[in-house]
DNA sequence: CCTTGACCTTCCCATGATGGGAAGGTCCAC
DNA sequence: GTGGACCTTCCCATCATGGGAAGGTCAAGG
Protein backbone atom coordinates (compact mmCIF):
# COMPACT_ATOMS: atom_id res chain seq x y z
CA UNK A 1 0.00 0.00 0.00
CA UNK A 2 1.30 3.10 -0.97
CA UNK A 3 0.75 6.44 1.20
CA UNK A 4 -2.07 7.67 -0.66
CA UNK A 5 -3.58 4.32 0.17
CA UNK A 6 -3.07 4.61 3.43
CA UNK A 7 -4.39 8.27 4.02
CA UNK A 8 -7.32 7.02 2.10
CA UNK A 9 -8.00 4.26 4.84
CA UNK A 10 -6.95 5.70 8.07
CA UNK A 11 -8.74 9.74 7.05
CA UNK A 12 -4.88 10.89 8.13
CA UNK A 13 -3.45 13.15 5.13
CA UNK A 14 -0.27 12.16 3.35
CA UNK A 15 1.26 15.40 4.01
CA UNK A 16 0.55 14.22 7.95
CA UNK A 17 1.56 10.84 7.77
CA UNK A 18 4.90 12.37 6.41
CA UNK A 19 5.12 14.72 9.25
CA UNK A 20 4.12 11.75 11.99
CA UNK A 21 6.89 10.18 10.67
CA UNK A 22 9.25 12.82 10.98
CA UNK A 23 8.75 13.90 14.63
CA UNK A 24 9.26 10.35 15.29
CA UNK A 25 5.01 9.82 16.21
CA UNK A 26 5.59 6.85 13.80
CA UNK A 27 8.37 4.44 12.96
CA UNK A 28 9.60 5.63 9.46
CA UNK A 29 8.48 3.13 6.86
CA UNK A 30 10.24 0.94 4.73
CA UNK A 31 10.36 1.64 1.11
CA UNK A 32 10.53 0.35 -2.23
CA UNK A 33 12.79 0.33 -4.71
CA UNK A 34 11.48 3.82 -6.33
CA UNK A 35 11.78 5.39 -2.81
CA UNK A 36 8.07 5.35 -1.98
CA UNK A 37 6.63 4.52 1.17
CA UNK A 38 4.79 1.21 1.97
CA UNK A 39 1.75 0.70 4.52
CA UNK A 40 0.67 -2.58 5.76
CA UNK A 41 -2.82 -2.94 8.44
CA UNK A 42 -0.79 -2.31 11.27
CA UNK A 43 0.01 1.00 9.87
CA UNK A 44 -3.52 2.14 9.02
CA UNK A 45 -4.47 1.01 12.40
CA UNK A 46 -2.05 2.62 14.03
CA UNK A 47 -2.74 6.24 12.08
CA UNK A 48 -6.15 5.68 12.54
CA UNK A 49 -5.66 5.43 16.46
CA UNK A 50 -3.87 8.54 16.08
CA UNK A 51 -6.57 10.21 14.11
CA UNK A 52 -8.99 9.19 17.11
CA UNK A 53 -6.58 10.76 19.43
CA UNK A 54 -6.60 13.65 17.30
CA UNK A 55 -10.46 13.81 17.32
CA UNK A 56 -11.07 13.48 21.20
CA UNK A 57 -8.63 16.66 20.94
CA UNK A 58 -4.95 14.75 22.17
CA UNK A 59 -2.41 16.47 21.56
CA UNK A 60 0.28 14.73 19.68
CA UNK A 61 2.56 15.09 22.63
CA UNK A 62 -0.33 12.83 24.33
CA UNK A 63 -1.16 10.79 21.62
CA UNK A 64 2.34 9.49 21.67
CA UNK A 65 1.59 8.32 25.04
CA UNK A 66 -1.50 6.79 24.38
CA UNK A 67 -0.16 5.17 21.50
CA UNK A 68 2.88 3.69 23.22
CA UNK A 69 1.06 2.69 26.22
CA UNK A 70 -1.53 1.24 23.64
CA UNK A 71 1.61 -0.76 22.33
CA UNK A 72 2.86 -1.73 25.65
CA UNK A 73 1.38 -4.88 27.22
CA UNK A 74 2.51 -4.70 30.33
CA UNK A 75 0.94 -1.20 30.74
CA UNK A 76 -1.12 -0.40 34.06
CA UNK A 77 -4.55 0.86 32.81
CA UNK A 78 -4.22 3.59 35.59
CA UNK A 79 -1.81 5.45 33.47
CA UNK A 80 -3.92 5.77 29.95
CA UNK A 81 -6.84 7.33 32.96
CA UNK A 82 -4.05 9.36 33.77
CA UNK A 83 -3.66 11.04 30.51
CA UNK A 84 -7.10 11.19 29.95
CA UNK A 85 -8.00 13.00 33.07
CA UNK A 86 -5.01 15.38 32.68
CA UNK A 87 -6.86 16.08 29.30
CA UNK A 88 -10.21 16.87 30.38
CA UNK A 89 -9.25 19.13 32.72
CA UNK A 90 -7.63 21.02 30.40
CA UNK A 91 -10.71 20.93 27.82
CA UNK A 92 -12.71 22.29 30.99
CA UNK A 93 -10.95 24.88 31.53
CA UNK A 94 -10.50 26.09 28.11
CA UNK A 95 -13.92 25.31 27.67
CA UNK A 96 -15.31 27.42 31.20
CA UNK A 97 -12.68 30.18 29.54
CA UNK A 98 -14.70 30.64 26.60
CA UNK A 99 -18.23 30.36 28.74
CA UNK A 100 -16.69 33.27 30.29
CA UNK A 101 -16.42 35.54 26.89
CA UNK A 102 -19.84 33.95 25.90
CA UNK A 103 -21.15 34.83 28.75
CA UNK A 104 -20.30 38.37 28.94
CA UNK A 105 -20.26 39.23 24.89
CA UNK A 106 -23.70 37.79 25.44
CA UNK A 107 -24.16 40.48 27.54
CA UNK A 108 -22.84 43.06 25.86
CA UNK A 109 -24.38 42.44 22.15
CA UNK A 110 -27.96 42.37 24.35
CA UNK A 111 -27.01 45.98 25.26
CA UNK A 112 -26.26 47.03 21.69
CA UNK A 113 -28.85 48.56 19.64
CA UNK A 114 -27.25 47.18 16.89
CA UNK A 115 -28.60 49.79 14.25
CA UNK A 116 -27.41 52.94 12.55
CA UNK A 117 -26.48 54.70 15.49
CA UNK A 118 -22.73 54.75 16.50
CA UNK A 119 -23.05 54.74 20.22
CA UNK A 120 -22.29 51.06 21.15
CA UNK A 121 -21.75 48.96 24.52
CA UNK A 122 -19.20 46.73 23.51
CA UNK A 123 -16.69 49.21 22.53
CA UNK A 124 -17.50 50.92 25.78
CA UNK A 125 -16.46 48.35 27.44
CA UNK A 126 -13.02 47.54 24.96
CA UNK A 127 -12.09 50.83 25.47
CA UNK A 128 -12.63 50.33 29.45
CA UNK A 129 -15.51 53.00 29.75
CA UNK A 130 -18.13 50.44 30.68
CA UNK A 131 -19.45 49.77 33.68
CA UNK A 132 -19.20 46.19 32.69
CA UNK A 133 -15.48 45.56 32.02
CA UNK A 134 -13.86 42.90 30.03
CA UNK A 135 -12.33 41.18 32.76
CA UNK A 136 -10.83 38.36 31.41
CA UNK A 137 -7.08 38.04 31.84
CA UNK B 1 6.93 57.09 27.47
CA UNK B 2 8.85 54.32 26.44
CA UNK B 3 7.86 50.90 24.85
CA UNK B 4 8.18 49.64 28.42
CA UNK B 5 6.56 52.30 30.37
CA UNK B 6 3.71 51.69 27.57
CA UNK B 7 3.52 48.02 28.31
CA UNK B 8 3.34 48.26 31.95
CA UNK B 9 1.03 50.81 31.66
CA UNK B 10 -1.58 48.67 28.80
CA UNK B 11 -0.36 45.15 29.79
CA UNK B 12 0.69 44.17 26.51
CA UNK B 13 4.23 43.18 26.12
CA UNK B 14 7.20 45.25 24.07
CA UNK B 15 7.36 42.05 22.10
CA UNK B 16 3.69 42.28 21.06
CA UNK B 17 3.43 46.03 20.85
CA UNK B 18 5.96 45.76 18.24
CA UNK B 19 4.85 43.47 16.62
CA UNK B 20 1.19 45.13 16.38
CA UNK B 21 3.15 48.08 14.94
CA UNK B 22 4.89 45.59 12.11
CA UNK B 23 1.53 43.96 11.25
CA UNK B 24 -0.09 47.86 11.18
CA UNK B 25 -2.45 46.75 14.04
CA UNK B 26 -1.41 50.23 15.56
CA UNK B 27 0.30 52.91 13.90
CA UNK B 28 4.18 53.10 13.74
CA UNK B 29 5.17 55.20 16.45
CA UNK B 30 6.96 58.53 16.53
CA UNK B 31 11.22 58.10 17.41
CA UNK B 32 13.02 59.92 19.91
CA UNK B 33 16.97 60.90 18.76
CA UNK B 34 17.91 57.99 19.62
CA UNK B 35 15.83 55.52 17.90
CA UNK B 36 13.43 54.60 20.78
CA UNK B 37 9.90 54.80 20.08
CA UNK B 38 7.56 57.22 22.49
CA UNK B 39 4.20 56.56 23.56
CA UNK B 40 1.55 58.57 24.29
CA UNK B 41 -1.76 58.26 26.83
CA UNK B 42 -3.89 57.85 23.73
CA UNK B 43 -1.29 55.10 22.22
CA UNK B 44 -1.46 53.59 26.00
CA UNK B 45 -5.40 53.25 25.53
CA UNK B 46 -5.24 51.95 22.12
CA UNK B 47 -3.13 49.13 23.55
CA UNK B 48 -5.45 48.58 26.53
CA UNK B 49 -8.38 48.38 23.62
CA UNK B 50 -6.62 45.61 22.16
CA UNK B 51 -5.84 43.41 25.16
CA UNK B 52 -9.32 43.29 26.05
CA UNK B 53 -10.32 42.42 22.52
CA UNK B 54 -8.19 39.58 23.01
CA UNK B 55 -8.77 38.81 26.51
CA UNK B 56 -12.58 38.16 25.22
CA UNK B 57 -10.81 35.95 22.42
CA UNK B 58 -11.01 38.12 19.23
CA UNK B 59 -8.11 37.09 16.68
CA UNK B 60 -6.64 40.09 15.91
CA UNK B 61 -7.99 40.52 12.36
CA UNK B 62 -11.07 41.02 14.22
CA UNK B 63 -9.61 43.42 17.22
CA UNK B 64 -8.39 45.82 13.98
CA UNK B 65 -11.81 45.69 12.62
CA UNK B 66 -13.46 46.60 16.52
CA UNK B 67 -10.57 49.07 16.68
CA UNK B 68 -11.46 51.28 13.24
CA UNK B 69 -15.24 50.79 14.33
CA UNK B 70 -14.11 52.60 17.52
CA UNK B 71 -12.10 55.30 16.02
CA UNK B 72 -14.63 55.85 13.06
CA UNK B 73 -17.41 58.29 14.72
CA UNK B 74 -19.75 57.33 12.21
CA UNK B 75 -19.71 54.04 12.46
CA UNK B 76 -23.50 51.83 12.76
CA UNK B 77 -23.70 50.09 16.15
CA UNK B 78 -24.88 47.04 13.93
CA UNK B 79 -21.64 46.76 12.40
CA UNK B 80 -19.64 46.42 16.04
CA UNK B 81 -22.35 43.82 16.95
CA UNK B 82 -21.56 41.40 14.03
CA UNK B 83 -18.26 41.13 14.76
CA UNK B 84 -19.24 40.43 18.68
CA UNK B 85 -22.53 37.61 17.58
CA UNK B 86 -20.20 36.29 14.14
CA UNK B 87 -17.24 35.53 17.30
CA UNK B 88 -19.81 34.20 19.78
CA UNK B 89 -20.86 31.97 17.12
CA UNK B 90 -17.68 30.52 16.65
CA UNK B 91 -16.63 30.56 20.25
CA UNK B 92 -20.14 28.54 20.71
CA UNK B 93 -19.10 26.04 18.16
CA UNK B 94 -16.04 25.13 19.49
CA UNK B 95 -17.29 25.00 23.36
CA UNK B 96 -19.95 22.76 21.84
CA UNK B 97 -17.11 20.42 19.85
CA UNK B 98 -14.47 20.19 23.55
CA UNK B 99 -17.72 19.53 25.41
CA UNK B 100 -18.25 16.53 23.38
CA UNK B 101 -14.83 15.27 23.45
CA UNK B 102 -15.42 15.61 27.62
CA UNK B 103 -18.21 13.63 27.18
CA UNK B 104 -16.55 10.65 25.68
CA UNK B 105 -13.86 11.13 27.49
CA UNK B 106 -15.66 11.03 30.84
CA UNK B 107 -17.57 7.99 30.06
CA UNK B 108 -14.41 6.34 28.89
CA UNK B 109 -12.41 7.18 32.15
CA UNK B 110 -15.98 6.26 34.12
CA UNK B 111 -15.18 2.41 32.45
CA UNK B 112 -11.73 2.28 33.00
CA UNK B 113 -10.87 0.25 36.19
CA UNK B 114 -7.31 3.09 36.28
CA UNK B 115 -5.46 0.30 38.20
CA UNK B 116 -2.43 -1.88 37.31
CA UNK B 117 -4.46 -3.62 35.21
CA UNK B 118 -3.58 -3.63 31.17
CA UNK B 119 -7.22 -3.41 29.91
CA UNK B 120 -8.13 -0.51 28.89
CA UNK B 121 -11.58 0.68 27.73
CA UNK B 122 -9.65 4.21 26.55
CA UNK B 123 -7.46 2.22 24.65
CA UNK B 124 -9.97 0.19 23.03
CA UNK B 125 -12.26 2.92 22.07
CA UNK B 126 -9.10 4.84 20.05
CA UNK B 127 -8.08 1.27 18.71
CA UNK B 128 -11.76 1.16 16.89
CA UNK B 129 -12.72 -2.08 19.05
CA UNK B 130 -14.73 -0.41 21.73
CA UNK B 131 -18.70 -0.36 21.39
CA UNK B 132 -18.50 3.73 21.87
CA UNK B 133 -16.50 4.81 18.92
CA UNK B 134 -14.78 8.28 19.13
CA UNK B 135 -16.55 9.69 16.76
CA UNK B 136 -15.89 13.37 16.69
CA UNK B 137 -14.94 13.87 12.88
C1' DC C 1 35.69 59.91 33.06
C1' DC C 2 34.36 55.18 33.20
C1' DT C 3 31.72 51.32 34.45
C1' DT C 4 27.50 48.88 35.37
C1' DG C 5 23.04 47.76 34.60
C1' DA C 6 18.75 48.63 32.70
C1' DC C 7 16.86 49.91 28.96
C1' DC C 8 16.16 50.13 23.77
C1' DT C 9 16.83 48.45 18.70
C1' DT C 10 16.63 44.77 14.92
C1' DC C 11 16.94 40.07 13.48
C1' DC C 12 16.36 35.14 13.65
C1' DC C 13 14.17 31.09 15.57
C1' DA C 14 10.61 28.29 17.97
C1' DT C 15 6.04 26.84 19.16
C1' DG C 16 1.59 23.16 17.20
C1' DA C 17 -0.63 21.03 13.59
C1' DT C 18 -1.74 21.63 9.27
C1' DG C 19 -1.91 23.00 4.36
C1' DG C 20 -0.02 24.84 -0.22
C1' DG C 21 2.92 24.43 -3.77
C1' DA C 22 7.23 23.84 -6.54
C1' DA C 23 10.59 20.82 -8.70
C1' DG C 24 11.65 16.49 -9.91
C1' DG C 25 11.26 11.16 -10.10
C1' DT C 26 8.18 6.96 -11.12
C1' DC C 27 4.72 4.05 -12.78
C1' DC C 28 0.71 2.49 -15.34
C1' DA C 29 -2.47 2.54 -19.06
C1' DC C 30 -3.39 3.69 -23.54
C1' DG D 1 6.14 7.02 -25.75
C1' DT D 2 3.19 10.06 -23.78
C1' DG D 3 -0.11 11.81 -20.35
C1' DG D 4 -1.71 11.76 -15.99
C1' DA D 5 -1.68 10.25 -11.46
C1' DC D 6 1.13 9.16 -8.27
C1' DC D 7 5.42 9.63 -5.23
C1' DT D 8 9.67 12.25 -3.21
C1' DT D 9 11.92 16.34 -0.71
C1' DC D 10 12.07 21.12 0.35
C1' DC D 11 10.43 25.66 1.48
C1' DC D 12 6.82 28.72 3.05
C1' DA D 13 2.45 30.14 5.47
C1' DT D 14 -0.73 30.14 9.18
C1' DC D 15 -1.75 32.54 14.47
C1' DA D 16 -0.05 34.93 18.43
C1' DT D 17 3.46 34.78 21.27
C1' DG D 18 8.01 34.21 23.49
C1' DG D 19 13.26 33.56 23.68
C1' DG D 20 17.49 35.20 22.83
C1' DA D 21 21.57 37.24 20.46
C1' DA D 22 24.13 41.30 19.03
C1' DG D 23 24.57 45.88 19.41
C1' DG D 24 23.22 50.92 20.66
C1' DT D 25 21.85 54.29 24.55
C1' DC D 26 21.20 56.31 28.80
C1' DA D 27 21.37 57.33 33.78
C1' DA D 28 23.45 56.71 38.17
C1' DG D 29 27.32 56.03 41.02
C1' DG D 30 32.19 55.48 41.87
Amino acid sequence: MNIGQASEASGVSAKMIRYYEEIGLIRPMGRTGNNYRVYGDVEVHVLRFIKRARNLGFSLEETERLLKLWQDKDRESAAVKEVAQVHVADLERRIAEMQSMVKTLKHLSHCCSGDNRPNCPILDDLAGEAPHPAGHG
